[in-house]
DNA sequence: ATGGTTGACTTTCAA
């Protein structure tokens, strides 16, 4: 089964990028970021005429995530719990059952943070914090979990062409990474660095400034496995080819083949 | 070079 993770800045000028990829790339299960679309208007019918059963939680103009899955939907979750005023839509998670049990898989689109100095970076720790919360409720159900999405953190020095100019920025400061670990430590393995420890795997090129033809990119979009998925990940491939397609968003898809 | 680009959407904001 492939699991893949991917934040295309906005369905409505991504949707013929969207429908290539899935038919190249054919994962089972697309967790999607940005789709900036309210549930009403997302363009489920042209993913469905692809055999995809598809669960959005969206927003008007930002944010907003989805699922995509060949598998029926068991159950589906909306919303981060931890904070009844938070109105940004940026969790969903759906519970599949397969050949080998139950799988839970969650697309997470975490907060940005910048200007550090606004009431923008306590949002994303605040959120960090909540989903910590959340995720160690779900790993003492003992399951296979995939924590996959846009986690706007960069892990390590090497997952950036110049740790120096990131120095300060929401992404990289001490506090997102040191919440990043922190939920590692609780459990969760990150995919990619399971299986290669290669400096300059990139999922995000800013459009400005020739960033993709200068490989000035980072490392920001995750998948984090619970130990039960853990002991069922095969490899994991980061598609960086679809950065140079035609109209193409700012991010690529990683992709987890497990066993399932 | 204090810039640069893209998307959603009114006019700038978010990234």
């Amino acid at each position: 089964m492939k699991i893949a993770t991917w934040n295309i800045n906005g369905v409505k000028a991504r949707i013929d990028t969207v429908l290539s990829w899935l038919e190249q790339s054919a994962p089972d299960i697309a967790c999607l970021q940005e789709i900036k679309s309210v549930d009403e208007n997302f363009p489920r019918e042209a993913f469905e005429a692809l055999g995809y059963n598809v669960e959005t939680n969206g927003q008007k103009g930002f944010n907003g995530v989805a699922i995509f899955s060949r598998l029926p939907f068991d159950e589906v979750n909306r919303g981060l719990p931890g904070d009844d005023d938070d109105e940004q839509a940026r969790f969903i998670e759906g519970v599949f059952s397969t050949s080998n049990g139950v799988l839970r898989v969650v697309s997470l689109y975490l907060p940005n943070g910048n200007p550090v100095d606004s009431d923008k970076f306590p949002y994303k720790l605040g959120w960090m914090d909540r989903l910590d919360a959340w995720a160690r409720e779900r790993l003492a159900l003992e399951e296979p979990l995939v924590l996959a999405g846009d986690y706007n953190v960069i892990p390590m020095p090497g997952d950036c062409h110049d740790p120096a100019v990131w120095e300060g920025d929401a992404l990289y400061r001490p506090e997102s990474r040191g919440a990043f670990r922190r939920l590692a430590n609780a459990g969760f393995t990150d995919a990619l660095r399971a299986v290669t420890d290669a400096p300059e795997t990139y999922t995000f090129w800013d459009y400005q400034a020739g960033a993709w033809q200068k490989n000035n990119g980072i490392r920001i979009d995750h998948l984090m496995l619970s130990p039960e998925a853990a002991n069922r990940l095969e490899s994991v491939d980061v598609e960086k080819h679809v950065r140079g397609w035609e109209k193409p968003s700012d991010h690529v898809p990683v992709v987890a083949q497990m066993a399932f």
